[in-house]
Formats: C-alpha cells, sequence, structure tokens
DNA sequence: TGTATATTTTACCATGTAGTTAAATACACT
DNA sequence: AGTGTATTTAACTACATGGTAAAATATACA
C-alpha cells in the first residue's frame, strides 16, 4: 500500500456523492445510469465521479454491450480503516483532551 | 455528525503531510515550529495545513506566549472510522469480487 | 523603545475538483 | 445505413488546495 493510494482513497471519500455511489454499490453491482438515478447532477458529473473511485481503487468497471456496470472493491477502504485505527485510543479514551494533559505532565514532556 | 464534517475529515486525511502531523500530535502537544521540523516545506505551508486540519475539528490550538501549542483531538476520527466499519464485510469476505458476482446470480439480482 | 523569536497573512501561481452543456463515441437492433 | 440508448469527452466556469516569498503581527525580554 502506498502512500499515494491512501491520499486517492480519503480525498475518493471526501465527497458526499462517493459516498453515496459507494453505499448504492454495496447494495449490488450497477450500470452508470442506475448509479446515477438518486443524484439531482448530470451524467458527465457522475462519470467524472466514477473516474474518481476507480482510480482510487475503489470500483471497477465491466463491460456488457453500451452498459459500463460498476461493482465495489473495497480493498483500499481496508488501508484506510487500518490508519484509522492507530488513533481508536485516542478517542476512546480522551487521551486527545485532558487526559493526555494529565499525561503529560505526569511523566513530564518524554516527546518532541 | 454533519456529512459536511465527515467530508472535511476525509478531505483533511487525504494529504499525506497532515496525515503525518496527526502522526507527530499523537506523541504530544507541539508547536507550530515543532510540528513542521519533519518537513521539507516552508513554515506558512504548515500553518495552512494546520488550519486545514483546525477546521476539520482534528486538532485545537492554544496559546503560550508567542507560541500556538497544537493539541490532537481525534474524536472526529471515530466518525470516519464509524463509516468505513459498514464496508468492512465487503473487503474481509470478498464480496466486493467474485463472492458478490456469485451472490448475485445465485439469488438472481435483488437489487436495482 | 528596540530586538529576537514564533506564527500568520497576503499576494501569487499551478493544479485538481465539481459542476455545466454540447458533442462524440459505443453498441444493439431494424 | 440509420436509429435509439448508454456513456464519455471536450470546453468551459468557479472554487479549493498546496506551494512559495515577503510582509505583518504577537509576544517576551533587554
Amino acid at each position: 500500500m502506498t502512500t499515494d493510494q491512501l491520499n486517492r482513497t480519503f480525498a475518493a471519500l471526501s465527497d458526499p456523492t462517493r459516498r453515496a455511489i459507494l453505499a448504492g454499490l454495496a447494495k449490488g453491482e450497477a450500470t452508470v445510469t442506475e448509479v446515477a438515478a438518486p443524484f439531482a447532477v448530470s451524467l458527465p458529473a457522475i462519470s467524472k465521479h466514477l473516474k474518481v473511485l476507480e482510480h482510487a481503487g475503489l470500483i471497477t468497471r465491466g463491460r456488457d454491450a453500451q452498459w459500463r456496470p460498476c461493482r465495489l472493491k473495497a480493498a483500499p477502504l481496508e488501508d484506510a480503516a487500518d490508519w484509522l485505527e492507530h488513533y481508536r485510543q485516542f478517542w476512546e479514551g480522551s487521551l486527545d483532551r485532558l487526559d493526555e494533559h494529565l499525561r503529560q505532565i505526569q511523566k513530564g514532556r518524554t516527546d518532541e
């Protein structure tokens, strides 16, 4: 897993339309028109979103006559989840707030 | 948790410098100069990154004379992790690839 | 009041994204 | 060959990001 891959994954997820597209594809493969149906934007806009998702490795696209069925590829999401896991202790223990401060005082600033 | 918040969180994480900044702050609070030390970019560039992180709610900044100590606030990361969790089944079971295809064939396209 | 240090703000440039409409392409079918 | 449907590409606008250098601001301290 490269850093660039993680960049692209998080960037792809930063748009709500793209997250909704992935949610739709979680129910099964769909054509571009089917993917676009719930959204109030043009087909070219959806086509661009799909290109971003494909570039991030989050979907693959097949070919069935004039249809281009899209399918979820969740593998890169695992890397994103793995990255976030490292911070679980900080949100679970509130180590990002007061506890962190107290810990710093107690052990006397070991870092930086 | 708003959609905008999630947008900002994922967008903030899409830059490797910002992810590295968060990794540094995981070791404890640090001033802007300390945060910037490992990176080959200018202070204004770091200042911008910190602004993005602050806007995403991922750090807070205090005031200590002319220093602006930065501190990790991991709470928004939990929401990002929660969003990703919904897809765990897809990467664990390879449901995004062949299994998905077979499942579709077996139960006959219930969706779309 | 200066001076040194820390940080931000202000232009400025280049690039990527998000959207549009209109045109082009791909395929099936008659 | 011609038509209908699906999708992408092209050309365009607007805005955010990521970077820079130079100037401004904030604070401590002599």
